[in-house]
DNA sequence: CAACTCATGTAAGCTGTTACATGATTCG
DNA sequence: CGAATCATGTAACAGCTTACATGAGTTG
């Protein structure tokens, strides 16, 4: 099952975000960020649909200065329902990767493309990785878990490449050579 | 930048998938599938689309016995189109992660559920190793590094989580504690 | 004989994003 | 003084999936 974007608001407010814009902030900036997202088009429909079901409740605050807001709160039925939501058999994680694509094409590519290609996903997967160790402030030990784990993985997953990229530009060598045989077959 | 049906079939096209079902079977079941998704309601228009760029050509193969099928051919152009596209700088590999969604609520749940949730996300990443390692007749470099990076990371991770997930019980108990303090003080 | 494979294609629908409208305030 | 922040909301659009139409042949 997927979560939509109602789960997702259910979620984001049980964790402390009471009103759309600190929801968004949540899915852009905050704690969300790196394995869900959500924008404004699809989080206020889904917070007047979750209070037309009873699963919030919302109560103007008037500010000075600034813009009024409405603070949703999760109800009982509400948290009934994200913990619903969330013992149902989730869908397998969906990665969408335009660097794997691009790299099973690796055989196409000239030497310095294939480089610079190889040298912005291990940069992307070791910045992610500190971006992760410099987050502070983490309350949830879920949280807490999930960001050791992406650091980890993500470090461990740029190292890997490193470890592996000389096999790739040995492999593509062997490739091409067995494709556009030697013209003088008298030599290896 | 996003990898769109068009360059999608192009690729799949240049790896020698050549007719729209075919190229269903490559994102469904074959080297796309663990990292891009398309089905026929994209392929067929883009495979149309692209034709009339003159970025493929199209002949028609009738068959004894089974339909008709249009064999499509990438042309010089179509293949110039492709390694621009992939030349581009992509986007960063987007995760839609329900499993972590899920876990970011792990303080919520009964210890039988989140055990059952980290069962499911161990057994998921050492599955996927495990299918990786058994794909074989792998002909390109690309695919062949993938497939090891893919398997090697996914064991990895299903390592970090069997190796940490007593430290995420313990974060969770001491949360707890901390949340809803003990009746009686004198004790500890 | 039901169900699946081969094979192309379209229409409807779902889900989500982008961009805009509105408007005060604060920051550089 | 322009740009960003706070704050809600909608309309238009994009992109993709699902389901269907069609139909012969094969597999269990």
């Amino acid at each position: 099952m997927p979560l939509d974007s109602k789960t997702l608001c259910l979620g984001a407010l049980d964790a402390g975000f009471n009103t759309g814009y600190d929801i968004r902030k949540a899915f852009e900036n905050g704690p969300f960020q790196h394995y869900q997202s959500l924008s404004y088009g699809s989080i206020y429909p889904a917070l007047n649909a979750l209070l037309a079901e009873g699963l919030v409740t919302c109560r103007p605050h008037s500010q000075d200065g600034r813009p009024d807001k409405k603070v949703y709160t999760i109800t009982e039925a509400g948290r009934s329902a994200l913990r619903a939501a969330l013992l149902q058999p989730l869908e397998f994680d969906r990665l969408r990767s335009g660097f794997m694509f691009a790299l099973s094409f690796a055989h196409r590519m000239a030497p310095g493309e294939l480089s610079r290609l190889l040298d912005d996903y291990i940069r992307g997967h070791y910045d992610l990785a500190d971006e992760l160790a410099r987050i502070d402030g983490v309350t949830t030990p879920g949280d807490r878990f999930l960001i050791r784990m992406g650091a980890d993985v993500c470090r461990a997953w740029g190292r890997w490449i490193e470890e592996n990229r000389a096999a790739l530009e040995h492999d593509i060598q062997a490739y091409r050579t067995a494709r556009v045989p030697l013209r003088d077959g008298t030599h290896g």
